[in-house]
RNA sequence: GCGAGGAUGGCGGAACCGGUAGACGCGCCGGACUUAGGAUCCGGUGGGGCAACCCGUGCGGGUUCAAGUCCCGCUCCUCGCACCA
């Protein structure tokens, strides 16, 4: 059962570092997605508060608009249900009705709300306001639309140039009144929906014919003057609710004293730690804090009058300590102090930091939150934690979302299946099954199952045992399956063909150098790389050529084409032995391939390595990269006519045009596509590409 | 609705600055070998066609000698936010 409570809870003034916690998102190597998510988790609107008098009342109400430009066109306001002012300003007469509305609204959960299709409902007060600008007397409503969380929980609405109000009003046939006027076409009168562009201002008063981006900024300085509104931005981020009721947590640090009140516990008394509980049944949660039960734990003394007092018995969100743990890395045995600055400002801000996307906000946004204000209590000298974010893509694996009845080309879908699958239909076509990535499987029982790849989860049952999988595969065939699939930042689909391929390619890697194990061992890996000729220096060209890719992938992260890379030169390897036999540069690239594939697969690298040399790979370093290596003497050129390719043709790299021409005229297609026309244009990008335009 | 990203073979995915689309792998087809192994090795594999050749990177235009890549206009998909005044 869930039920609503009223508790005292601890908050952190996260709102206070919003505007910076925007500001320096720009400076961040993140992605966009990121910060996109954090710019509207914080969402920054700029605008003004205005006060509308209520007649025949001492009160008066403020709202929040971004279009104080459209201030003269305030036909009406809204007031939320929880709004005090609702009950508070509801006439005698309709009391009973907005009474009525308002706790009809308060039973509804947020679910609720949004699946009535969100037709606009609400009741009038009974109430008139006086527009600040005009002069006139406009109802007050209170509606649902109005959220008593953002702004002020109460707006002016404006019809004419805002489509929710417009809806209220069409619907309840309040006056729409057009205040913004569209720059080139008119208006129609009446209106056919809200105009919400910019435009210039009508039936304003002293404000007509201003352009209404001005216009706001006017119209502010003008309510400031008059002492009826002011500039005010809002935001949707909301101060951070620490408390939580439940054992693993931090303990809130604070004592609740029946004469003191509220009171901190010394800094030399902390930590306050948990007590040591057991007992399962001790640490679940109840509706309560479990630490409720222990009053071995909260019983204590006020640090101030030394009176007896209770220990605030909720524990913090486990985001509080994820918030700053990185700092606490860069000091990680300190007894005195949290970290000492000297050691954070070596180590930070975090150069690459690793995460999945379910982080965007909360922990991303908290840590962001927890460097500032650690930054303006001087004990760090970063504004910002992590200065470049990677997201990487979550593993999945196809999945049984349970049996379906396929009748024609129709896929039911039994009630388990469609709560499995969390879908509102329990009908599709076999399309819509190919259209979601799912297939239909022949199941033991013999009848059909739906299965689509799903996030591997405990509760879905479809992930794959490390332990079980390590000892039969390796970790290094793991490793390889998971990068090889997909780029890092893409979802991967485990499957078995994956490790397969991933198996296959580790032995090939294996078979390669053990077949050759006598053999290198009675060669020596020296040679003048002058004198190096066909299949030696095409083979040594090929390993600085994969050396130089694997380098550049690796610092990007693409993981997979770094991969790739090494399997082509595994494919070279095997093609260069069947032409030659072990050789010392055969040596030399057997060698660096064992440190390129060291990082993604270190056991099997690692393993080989020792067959032929003493120390560790991670004390060889990384090879050497000779760019003289790359270049390439003899290029293959395409031979394109009008821009369609007709042949290849072998030239030195740097062959001029005419070279190029000549042996481009000697292929015989290219001939064929010349016959009987005129060449009236080459374009030659040298070691590339030659383009001869025909007429 | 708003914002971000995307669409390339049967599949996962390559393609630097506009320069031979489809690297690498999976799957599939054919062959070799056999100490039947989780085999391995060799060859083939975008589509159509006997072929020359034609078509082909979501769709429609455009720029260019040349477009997956640049520009304009769409469609669809994924993710995030969503009555935020």
């Amino acid at each position: 059962m869930v039920e609503k409570r009223e508790l005292e809870q601890w908050y952190l003034r996260i709102t206070a570092y919003a505007d910076r916690l925007l500001r320096d998102l720009e400076g961040l190597d993140w992605p966009e997605k990121v910060k996109a998510m954090q710019r509207a988790w914080i969402g920054r609107s700029e605008g003004a508060e205005i006060h509308f008098p209520v007649e025949g009342r001492e009160e008066r109400i403020t709202v929040f608009t971004t279009r104080p430009d459209t201030l003269f066109g305030a036909t009406f306001m809204v007031l939320a249900p929880e709004h005090p002012l609702t009950l508070e300003l509801a006439a005698p007469e309709r009391r009973e009705e907005v009474l009525a509305y308002v706790e009809a609204a308060k039973r509804k959960t947020e679910i609720e709300r949004q699946a009535e299709g969100r037709e606009k409902t609400g009741v009038f007060l009974g109430a008139y306001a006086l527009n600040p600008a005009t002069g006139e007397r406009i109802p007050i409503w209170t509606a649902d639309y109005v959220l008593y969380g953002y702004g002020t929980g109460a707006i002016m609405a404006v019809p004419a140039h805002d489509s929710r109000d417009y809806e209220f009003a069409k619907k309840y046939g309040l006056p729409i009144k057009k205040v913004i006027e569209r720059p080139g076409e008119p208006l129609p009168e009446p209106l056919e929906g809200a105009y919400e562009e910019p435009g210039i201002m009508v039936n304003s008063g002293p404000f007509d014919g201003t352009e209404s981006e001005e216009g706001k900024r006017k119209v502010i300085a003008w309510l400031e003057e008059k002492g009826l509104g002011k500039a005010r931005i809002t935001y949707r981020l909301r101060d951070w609710l620490i408390s939580r009721q439940r054992y693993w947590g931090t303990p809130i640090p604070m004592v609740h004293c029946p004469a003191c009140g509220v009171v901190p516990v010394p800094e030399e008394e902390l930590p306050v730690l948990l007590p040591d509980l057991k007992d399962v049944e001790d640490i679940r949660p109840k509706g309560k804090s479990p630490l409720e039960a222990h009053p071995e734990f909260y019983e204590t003394t006020c640090p101030r009058c030394g009176g007896p007092a209770k220990r605030d018995t909720d524990t913090m969100d486990t985001f509080f300590d994820s918030s700053w743990y990185y700092l606490r890395y860069t000091d990680p045995k300190n007894e005195r102090l949290p970290f000492a600055r000297e050691k954070a400002d070596f180590w930070m801000p975090v150069d690459q930091y690793i995460g999945g996307v379910e982080h965007a906000v909360l922990h991303l946004l908290y840590s962001r939150f927890f460097t500032k204000f650690l930054h303006d209590l001087g004990m760090v000298g970063v504004e910002e934690p992590f200065k470049g974010l990677f997201t990487q893509g979550m593993v999945m694996a196809w999945t049984d979302f349970g049996p379906v009845e396929v009748e024609g080309d129709r896929v039911r879908l039994p009630e388990p299946t469609r709560i499995q699958l969390e879908m509102a239909e329990s009908e599709l076509s076999l399309e819509d099954v190919k259209k979601m990535g799912a297939e239909l499987r022949p199941h033991k029982d013999g009848t059909l199952h739906l299965w689509k790849p799903a996030v591997m989860s405990k509760s879905k049952g479809n992930g794959v045992m490390v332990g079980p999988f390590v000892k039969e595969e390796g970790a290094d065939i793991a490793r390889i399956t998971i990068l090889f699939a997909a780029p890092p930042e893409n979802e991967m689909v485990w499957t078995e063909e994956g490790v397969q391929g991933a198996w296959r390619f580790l032995n090939r890697v294996w078979r390669r150098v053990m077949e050759d194990k006598e053999a290198l061992l009675a060669t020596t890996g020296k040679f003048r790389k002058e004198d190096l000729e066909g299949e030696d220096k095409a083979l040594y060209g090929k390993l600085h050529e994969t050396l130089k890719k694997v380098t550049q992938d690796l610092e990007a992260l693409r993981f997979n084409t770094a991969i790739a890379a090494l399997m082509e030169l595994l494919n070279a390897l095997y093609e260069y032995r069947r032409q030659r036999p072990v050789t010392p540069v055969y040596r030399t690239a057997v060698r660096y391939y064992l440190q390129m594939l060291f990082p993604f697969a270190p056991h099997i690298a690692e393993e080989l390595w020792h067959q032929f040399w003493p120390d560790s790979l991670f004390e060889a370093g990384w090879p050497e990269l000779d760019e003289s290596a790359l270049e390439k003497d003899v290029v293959e050129v395409a031979v394109q006519v009008n821009g369609r390719v007709r042949g290849t043709i072998r030239i030195p790299k740097d062959a001029p045009l005419e070279v190029a021409l000549t042996e481009a005229k000697k292929v015989p297609n290219v001939q064929a596509h010349l016959e009987g026309k005129e060449v009236v244009k080459e374009i030659y990008v040298p070691g590339k590409i030659l383009n001869l335009v025909a007429r």
